[in-house]
DNA sequence: GATACAGCTATTGTATACAAAGTGTCGTAC
DNA sequence: GTACGACACTTTGTATACAATAGCTGTATC
């Protein structure tokens, strides 16, 4: 039974010469991200390895990584999975993304050049567009590549890095508690206002702003479902 | 040329019964946390293999994943070594870890119990008795666990995984950068207050007290020296 | 004496074989 | 029909063999 992912994943690597574990390692993150792989998503290494060409030591080593990434979680003898946080460490994953993209914001105002505040505009520009035509997989694009020049250009490259996988992490959990009505993820002028900010230097103002964005696009997920995991504690519970 | 360090890692190996890539990781993480395993220290596979007994395979993964954690730097083909942060990068290290343990702190405040406090306490005293003995290595495993039990006990265990992280690298740059004429790296009364202000419940100004500790302890280091390629790059072009 | 080159050694990269553990299925007993 | 157990299959864990590459040492040459 070959799913969909497969497919995609290997018509991916088939566009590049040589395939690293590198290449495997961003080829996975960016279907997650992409939300092209939903979480829960078995990934056993022979099928990868298969997919890639390559064996399973390379793939071993592209999913230890991955897990140390928390993209995926890994138990001993069994396969690798996409990650599916539960409700807690959902909110705690915005918490710290809160606080890292308001330092970074907060590190970025006024930091930028005029090159760099126009490909800025031209992202936050096309994802408005995307938004207006109705194409949401092109609006998510663009608002993560929005997200992400912030984290690629942070001074501090730590805490950039930090964002980055956090954006991740947060694309992970969008994907599984997105309201089920909710056509769109998408706060309308946030990311323009964002771009205001950072030309005028304000640095305070700036990070609340991006702190008030993330609490809103947290906001709009389902939160309230109970996990499966805790379902069961708590039948176990009444049996006792 | 068997060196030092190799004895010191076998000998916490063998007593455990079994050793997985798990266990291989700590103890790494643990032998650079203490400054046993110095930056730019060579980890050849085969070696640390004979040393845990066990073949490449399991070695590699436990490389894998502290290259993740930036433990270690590997490049294509070449041994992996003990990082060594440029001084850039060590001033981004603490300005991270200030903004993560400050929050971390800052939430913590008044969150834990009786017993809790006890440990902290007992922690603390620990510390100031080892500098009162003169007792370093001691002094720096007490300060050391202090650090680990807030990043332990976070509400927000992304941030606390964050956070230890942040101590292992931190350490790392200590052991690079402290000044040879330094004893120590210690701060008188520094953690006791930090405990009474967690007690007292008052988040922005523990959080602000961390952060200058942390300060402080930069301060003490000296990031002025050029880097060691930097001094290569100056002799070339004193020939040229 | 300096330099370029060749070959050797040390070390990592990749694939594969086998062992061990988990997962699911089928059949049988009741 | 259900519960239990045996067995087959899938998948990961570990070790090892071989290939490929980096770094070093010695030597020949200018």
């Amino acid at each position: 039974m070959t799913s969909r992912w497969q497919e995609e994943l290997s018509v991916s690597a088939r566009g590049t010469g040589r395939i690293s574990d590198q290449h495997i390692v961003d080829r996975i993150r960016h279907a997650v991200l992409t939300q092209r792989l939903p979480p829960n998503t078995r990934l056993p290494e022979v099928t990868l390895g298969e997919v890639f060409g390559v064996s399973r030591s390379v793939i071993r080593k592209a999913l230890t990584r991955l897990a140390s990434d928390h993209v995926i979680v890994q138990q001993p003898n069994q396969v690798a999975r996409v990650a599916a946080p539960d409700v807690a460490e959902t909110r705690e994953i915005f918490a710290a993304r809160r606080l890292v993209e308001g330092e970074v914001v907060s590190l970025l105002c006024g930091a930028f050049d005029g090159a760099q505040y126009g490909a800025l505009e031209t992202l936050v520009h096309a994802e408005q567009l995307a938004y207006e035509q109705g194409d949401e997989s092109r609006r998510i694009e663009q608002s993560l590549a929005i997200h992400h020049y912030l984290a690629d250009h942070s001074p501090n490259r730590i805490l950039g890095v930090m964002l980055t996988d956090l954006i991740l992490r947060t694309s992970i959990v969008i994907a599984l508690y997105k309201r089920s009505g909710m056509t769109s993820c998408y706060l309308e002028n946030d990311h323009a206002d964002l771009l205001a900010l950072l030309r005028e230097g304000k640095a305070d103002i700036a990070r609340r702003h991006v702190q008030t964005h993330l609490e809103s696009l947290e906001n709009l997920l389902d939160l309230s479902a109970p996990d499966t995991d805790i379902d069961l504690a708590s039948i176990f519970a009444f049996n006792v």
